[in-house]
DNA sequence: TTGTTTCCCATATAGCCCCATGGTATCCCG
DNA sequence: CGGGATACCATGGGGCTATATGGGAAACAA
């Protein structure tokens, strides 16, 4: 699960460190899959899993539906798969730093099954518009009916 | 449940003994997952319990729901797991100690599913404006009206 | 070649893990 | 009922290892 945010830097040959954190949450794969948000300035990225859960999404629709089309074409189309160096940096290409924005530092931010990373300053004025989305949705979280063998501790 | 509070000092190295009575609400787990509260100047902590309920409950929302990615945002990117030490202690980062103004004492109060830690005299301020917000409403504690078969005996 | 990308090695720092100690409450046995 | 022994708890400190980051050599493209 990618929790929690980090800030690392990118150095001169565009190389950034992906948190130790969020190399757990990826597992022993080497690679990290990279694209670019579909509507905020940020990268997003994941691992294999969400991939998978992406294309078992779109296979429920019919195999020439244009939509189906569409969102393979920006899902799959915009994705990378990125390799991590020996140190766990990979290498963010100039369209994915131009999205972002990003120069200097980036921010990584969990989201339990996938990531962001963004200019710091440009994520500190998106923070404040999420948690006021956060806190209109909050009522979507429902808490879960106790199971006994809970209870008993 | 976390139940009661209590008060424990930091160290030099930013670590805070977790209420042995606390460490038995997370179970046998040897982390907790801590968080800049919301709304009041404290960090708040749960057990991996409560934070699978928060994954669970977004993993109901589309993949691609903005409300899903701004709940993640808060939830899962405010959110850290720190792991407790041989002697049940953590290590607080600079972001929870300055939320929460914490330096030497922080003071844990148990809220049932999850617990806060306060800066100590930022607890008695905070305490003594609950009580007189408590007291303000009291009327709001209706007597029920009794059934009749009640009155009967 | 020259510039660009990929791989590998190097190093300082900071965070983590383990060991140690003193104090306190509890339990048990006399 | 008293005293000691014991288990648990809070807290202190040191050493080691993983992590982040810099730099250079080798492969590749233009």
């Amino acid at each position: 699960m990618f929790l929690s945010s980090f800030e690392s830097s990118v150095d001169a040959k565009k190389r950034v460190s992906i948190p130790a954190a969020f190399r757990k949450a990826i597992g022993r794969a080497d690679s990290v899959f990279l694209w670019p948000s579909l509507d905020k300035p940020c990268i997003e990225g994941a691992g294999q899993r969400l991939m998978e859960e992406f294309d078992a999404s779109m296979s429920e629709l019919d195999l020439m539906d244009p939509r189906r089309i569409a969102l393979a074409n920006y899902i799959m189309g915009e994705a990378r798969q990125a390799k991590l160096d020996e140190g766990g940096r990979v290498v963010l290409d100039a369209e994915l730093l131009a999205v972002a924005g990003v120069s200097e530092k980036a921010k990584f931010v969990g989201l339990g099954d996938r990531f962001q990373i963004w200019e710091p300053a440009a994520y500190e004025g998106e923070k404040a518009k999420m948690r006021a989305l956060a806190r209109e949705n909050l009522g979507l979280l429902k808490a879960k009916p106790r199971r006994p063998e809970d209870a008993a501790e």
